[in-house]
DNA sequence: ATGTGATATTCAAATATAATAATATTTGCA
DNA sequence: TGCAAATATTATTATATTTGAATATCACAT
């Protein structure tokens, strides 16, 4: 079981918008960094910013085709993520049972 | 269908090492502002200013129980992201089949 | 070998985030 | 009413992140 902890660190470098895009792009097939640069309508050196960001932390890798390098997923964790993301939630958590009381002795384990 | 990029901000919040510490204790149970002083054994202004954050983006909410602020977690994709984050993935993301070559013509949906 | 297209790297400036220290607020109780 | 426990807020400083501009590299074609 890996550690919570060391995977903080993947959070954080996948917690930025134009990342989440350039993420998402990859969940539907390889990509050159000149087809993210119209994509993400952000400049070519930014781009490849982020993606040396990304494959320092090993979340995508590329192959190169000519002069072209083909970005693709890696880490397999990210397709996950993303669908969860997606995912629809309507309801909050169920509360804890004591929560509307605000009296003594409701907090479960304490006092 | 909610839009993934409101929900970059939620991972930006959750991606850091106190605050997911502070949000697998709360997967437990309901713990006040003290009780995770103790568990992080960082300042209690620092919890304090941790559980803001988390609360502002509605990730977590509180109910009071006499002069102690009892937190929860609100927000269901907390366990769902945190479920992930434990999962152990063994194998890459099959890489895409052009990927060993290094020729032309290999790049899906170019050239 | 040279030029060009595709991409990466470096540096600096702007901005955002985090931790610390000090202080304030709130609540229950004597 | 006034004190103390529990917690929040604010200001300050330190640090990290992001971006843009300029430049460098690398691979192929000529």
């Amino acid at each position: 079981m890996r550690s919570v902890y060391r995977r903080v660190e993947l959070l954080r470098v996948i917690a930025h918008p134009i990342r989440i895009r350039i993420l998402e792009e990859l969940t539907k097939g390889v990509k050159c960094v000149s087809d993210l640069e119209k994509f993400l309508d952000i400049s070519q050196p930014n781009v490849s910013q982020h993606l040396a960001i990304l494959r320092q932390y090993g979340v995508i890798d590329y192959y190169m085709d000519g002069r072209l390098r083909c970005y693709f997923l890696k880490d397999p964790i990210i397709p996950d993520i993303l669908e969860i993301l997606k995912k629809d939630y309507i309801e909050e958590l169920p509360a804890p049972a004591c929560c509307p009381v605000t009296k003594k002795g409701k907090y479960p384990g304490r006092r």
